[in-house]
RNA sequence: GCGCCUGUAGCUCAGCUGGAUAGAGCAACUGCCUUCUAAGCAGUGGGUCAGGAGUUCGAAUCUCUUCAGGCGCGCCA
């Protein structure tokens, strides 16, 4: 329909007295035709006529009287004229406007999909929380947001890729298995605990599952926790290592351990809606001590070009000059590669798997770790920006008026489990993706299960349901779904205008949501909707009007409520047909 | 101190690459169920878009600055 206008502003353009090509390029790339708000402005409006003025220092109101008059001419539009400071909207033939629907029943699912993307590849990471226990509810928001861009970036042309990346290298996997470990023989130590452990009843669970597969009484040297030091993280990574080097399960253990938080994991995000085209594994990128390992290679090209050199018995990669406050280690004074360093072999490791683009989905707190590894990147030659971070803002859990805390190590919190219990798949994501990812979000417990118009999310399901009962009537009554809306076209019935308008701009709405990575925009776009429908159902009879307004009305309630389920699913959310 | 984010109605927030009288929900007040789902609809009141300066036909939106709040600045991950 835009396209239509577009085709014959840029007619009137080229027949415009005295433009230069550089000014006619620079008013076609800046001006913006697009659906009104509103129909009281017409179906379409556009803005070339305040463009064109600035560049070409004429009065706008100028232009658009003559572009009023070259539309005219050219029959294609049932009204059209100048408005405000230099707008100039349009009415559309009705045949035109009510195209949209049938667009809709025919295209179904796949309505709102566009090739914006040209097949591009890219890849997702996101949520990668440290296996060293189930996820809580902060994670809920990564899971959802980077689920939620995936289904949107394959709507709109892209090839999708998402990937986990799995920390199971560092000291806190070291943790989870020294935690492991002092409940396997909790009772052996007279209840001796590490204080910094984690405290989780799983860790319990864990220890026990790990005796029964192992099916006998293992020994245990009780000098391993005599003397330990007082102070609490001292005293784990002490215990840590006299573990490492002198009891023989240590590696059972951590494997062990890691397996079933693993999995619990990969339940719980299944459960969540959410999954994965590749789970990818920190240690898999070898040791540091190995020349043939992806991070001892990653590192060396570094040292290559300069960028990494040795300062104090440690390895530094010069992230300064790209605009980081200071150096960062790669490599500890005492050999050991850094967190770091993994993650610039792991971003290596992306970049050479041949995606055109690259998100990740950190966390906000996260932030100060952008410009590293930009550096890295650089530093290995790459553009930096094949690489996109989007943080997400933690979310505040409130149940009763007050917050609910969430921290993995004192073993007292509120899992994405726990949630999904409490408020469901559907609504969990939905509240997750309400706002803006990288703002602070409240999310409200009692809110997602209040029964009033105040919960969108059931207020934007209850249209879907409405529609949904209406059509199992009308199929009732009429056999079979109506084929076109004859009564719409000949201008007989016109209360569905507004909602046919509103419809018309659902695939913009995508495309924006697809280009700002927001899919709180699909979310606030489905509550205007709704809201739409709502007002018209309560206006409007449906099944009591004569047949032929009936056929157009269902006709175009069907492709409401496409564009319902099709907004939803792209956020990974089902619709509700019956409530 | 440096960096990032935020400041829009009493509250929670929308507001597209600058565009036509700044929007919604909640809360307050008023109406609408013998008829397709009242988890609904219609209406009223409520705003110096934190303050100031600039850019321009036009600024909540862009730039600078001041104020206020949040977060991040380990040879942790």
């Amino acid at each position: 329909m835009i396209d239509l206008l577009n085709e014959e502003i840029n007619k009137f353009l080229l027949s415009y007295p005295n433009i230069a090509d550089e000014k006619l390029n620079e008013i076609q790339k800046k001006y913006s035709s697009s659906i009104t708000d509103n129909l009281d402005k017409g179906h379409v409006t556009t803005n070339i006529c305040m463009i064109a003025a600035s560049n070409l220092k004429q009065n706008p109101k100028d232009i658009a009287t003559a572009l009023v008059e070259w539309l005219k001419k050219t029959k294609k539009f049932e009204k059209v004229e100048s408005a405000g400071p230099g707008f100039v909207n349009i009415t559309l033939q009705r045949s035109d406007f009510v195209s949209i629907i049938n667009n809709i029943n025919q295209k179904s699912q796949k309505f709102g999909e566009s090739d914006y993307g040209n097949n591009k590849s890219v890849q997702i990471e996101f949520v990668s929380a440290n296996p060293t226990g189930p996820l809580h509810v902060g994670h809920g928001r990564g899971a959802a947001y980077g689920d939620a861009i995936g289904r949107i970036l394959s709507s709109s042309g892209y090839k999708v890729e998402k990937e986990y990346y799995i920390n199971d290298a560092g000291r806190q996997i070291d943790i989870l298995t020294a935690s492991v470990f002092a409940r396997i023989y909790e009772d052996d130590f007279n209840g001796f605990f590490p204080k910094s452990a984690y405290k989780g009843t799983y860790v319990s669970e864990i220890a026990l599952a790990f005796k029964d597969k192992n099916n006998y009484k293992l020994d245990v040297d009780k000098s391993l926790i005599e003397n330990l030091p007082g102070d609490e993280e001292k005293e784990i990574d002490e215990l840590i290592l006299r573990i490492k080097n002198n009891y023989e399960k240590w590696a059972d253990i951590k494997a062990f351990a890691l397996d079933e938080v693993l999995n619990g994991i990969k339940t719980d995000l299944k459960s969540f809606n959410v999954t994965y085209d590749k789970w990818y594994s920190e240690s898999s990128l070898g040791d540091i001590g190995d020349n043939e390992s992806k991070i001892k290679k990653a590192i060396d090209s570094l040292i290559k070009t300069k960028l990494a050199y040795k300062d104090n018995g440690a390895i530094w990669l010069d992230t300064s000059r790209s605009g980081d406050d200071k150096n960062r280690v790669l490599i500890r004074d005492d050999g050991r590669a850094t967190y770091f360093a993994s993650d610039v072999a792991y971003h290596k490791d992306k970049i050479d798997r041949g995606f055109d683009k690259l998100i990740n989905v950190w966390g906000a707190d996260h932030h100060g770790y952008i410009k590293r590894i930009e550096a890295s990147i650089e530093g290995l030659g790459f553009d930096k920006e094949k690489l996109d971070v989007q943080l997400v803002q933690f979310a505040n859990l409130f149940k009763d008026g007050k917050k609910v805390k969430m921290s993995t190590r004192s073993g007292d919190f509120y899992s994405l489990a726990d949630l999904i219990n409490e408020i469901g798949t559907d609504a969990a994501r939905f509240y997750y993706l309400s706002k803006q990812a990288d703002q602070h979000l409240d999310f409200d417990l009692n809110l997602a299960k209040a029964d009033s118009k105040e919960n969108i999310f059931y207020y934007i399901q209850y249209a879907h349901a409405r529609i949904c009962s209406l059509i199992e009537k009308y199929n009732k009554n009429y056999g079979s779904m109506p084929k076109d809306a004859t009564a719409i076209i000949s201008s007989s019935y016109i209360n569905c205008d507004k909602l046919i308008h509103e419809m018309s701009k659902y695939p913009h709405i995508v495309l924006r949501a697809a280009i700002a990575l927001q899919p709180h925009l699909i979310i606030y776009y489905l509550k205007d909707f709704a809201q739409s429908f709502h007002s018209f159902y309560n206006d409007n009879k449906v099944l009591t009007e004569s047949k032929e307004n009936t056929d157009s009305i269902v006709y175009c309630l069907n492709a409401a409520k496409i564009i319902i389920a099709n907004g939803l699913k792209l956020l990974g959310i089902e619709p509700i047909e019956k409530m």
